[in-house]
DNA sequence: CACCGAAAAATTTGATCATATTCTGTCGCC
DNA sequence: GGCGACAGAATATGATCAAATTTTTCGGTG
């Protein structure tokens, strides 16, 4: 890794220690579907290929296996797990659940200023799904949903949450490659209406909805993918 | 580290690396109450006690922070979390909807063996609430749900309900503690009567109950114990 | 003369790396 | 086709560097 002088230019950079940086690399290659479901990832490789020691990366990727991002594939192998028709139909339970849930809490907590941050995320996510931009969509999706985390106040419901899309983002690229992002749900739009009027239950239903349509569709596609 | 001749002796040792290992050990110590809220804990001081390098306390350290079950104070000091009431609601929460989906699906799976094996472990459970052991109190309801979950068959589920264990597991050694084994909610009758049954949403309604009646006795405790 | 506060040194602890050791999977040879 | 050597990768250790807290000491003041 090359040497930072302790200046200004990404100080943000130097701040955190190594293995925090590697981690956050790795979560938004398998996020954002950099890294394909099945894929295989060696410690030696990513010590080349980010230019970190072994111990850094060694503790990234055990955090990243605790989170099921990453699997242990036997014999010391380690790959990006496959997700089941099984596994993603648990992920749909939880994700309804804690995703309501912090519905109901941004609800709660809604202000103006939010509300419009909010609608702004919205709104580049519309230009993505537009012009087919598929990594675009991506983060666009999970940062409206991770700003309604940061407006729900509730870490332990929001970390859960986080470490769903770690199951599923790897899938859901593999989807959203092959079909595009035209008929993709997006119930985003009832949420803002239901947020700003406060209505909790409003914006846990449509959470809800946006969270079953999303998920049944990759759900569909997973059950012509697996032979 | 004492050098091992691959020989009988505990091979299950032997079997898993070292990181694996001592991360078995803090979670057992973590979950059973053997390191109470706030303690803190240092790197140095695991390699010393539990004799082992610092690279697999290092890895067994990070796997725990990301569950949870210990947390990063600030300056790079590190300590078991103690549990607020606000975090506590959170766990509540998602405990509720996650246990009660994971005994559904164990209704589903049910059989005449593993009825006999919960209620084994339900006996034991009655037996440590009446001698006041609350070690094994902890451990016996610990099992029984593990049991279940095992039954339920939903690994990601089960992964998640393990991991709030990780975060009650040392305020609910301080509550029993101080208030014994008595008044402790059991619905295991109610919930094994179901479970043979086979009446899925009757476990599911007993599983919350269970929950919520243990988990609200802790909020109270911890609404006198924040000052 | 005793006490308080601040600054500096020392110890403790965490982060990273380079290296040795062990295990697994494979390729060649019998 | 089976057995053994080799290569590659992962596990684990100890050393080294950096940061932070604690302790110690010194100067000033009541």
């Amino acid at each position: 890794m090359i040497k930072k002088q302790a200046t200004n230019p990404a100080q943000a950079d130097t701040k955190q220690p190594v293995h925090e940086q590697v981690y956050q690399t790795l979560r938004s290659m398998i996020l954002f579907g950099e890294l394909a479901p099945g894929q295989a990832v060696t410690i030696q490789g990513l010590t080349d290929s980010l230019g970190a020691g072994m111990t850094p990366v060694r503790e990234a990727i055990r955090r990243l296996m605790s989170e099921g991002a990453l699997m242990f594939q036997g014999n010391r192998r380690i790959s990006v797990p496959v997700l089941t028709q099984e596994d993603l139909r648990q992920v749909i339970f939880v994700r309804k659940s804690i995703e309501a849930e912090l519905a109901r809490r941004a609800a709660h907590n809604m202000t103006p200023a939010a509300a419009e941050a909010l609608e702004q995320l919205d709104l580049a996510l519309d230009q993505a799904i537009e012009t087919g931009d598929v990594g675009g969509y991506l983060r666009s999706n999970y940062d409206f949903h991770a700003l309604l985390y940061t407006i729900a106040d509730a870490p332990i419901l929001t970390e859960m949450a986080d470490r769903l899309w770690l199951r599923f983002g790897p899938s859901l690229r593999v989807v959203c490659g092959r079909f595009g992002t035209q008929n993709l749900p997006d119930r985003h739009k009832e949420m803002l209406d239901a947020l700003r009027a406060k209505d909790a239950e409003g914006v846990a239903r449509a959470m809800e909805q946006d969270v079953e349509q999303g998920m049944e569709q990759m759900l569909g596609v997973l059950s012509e993918t697996e032979a």
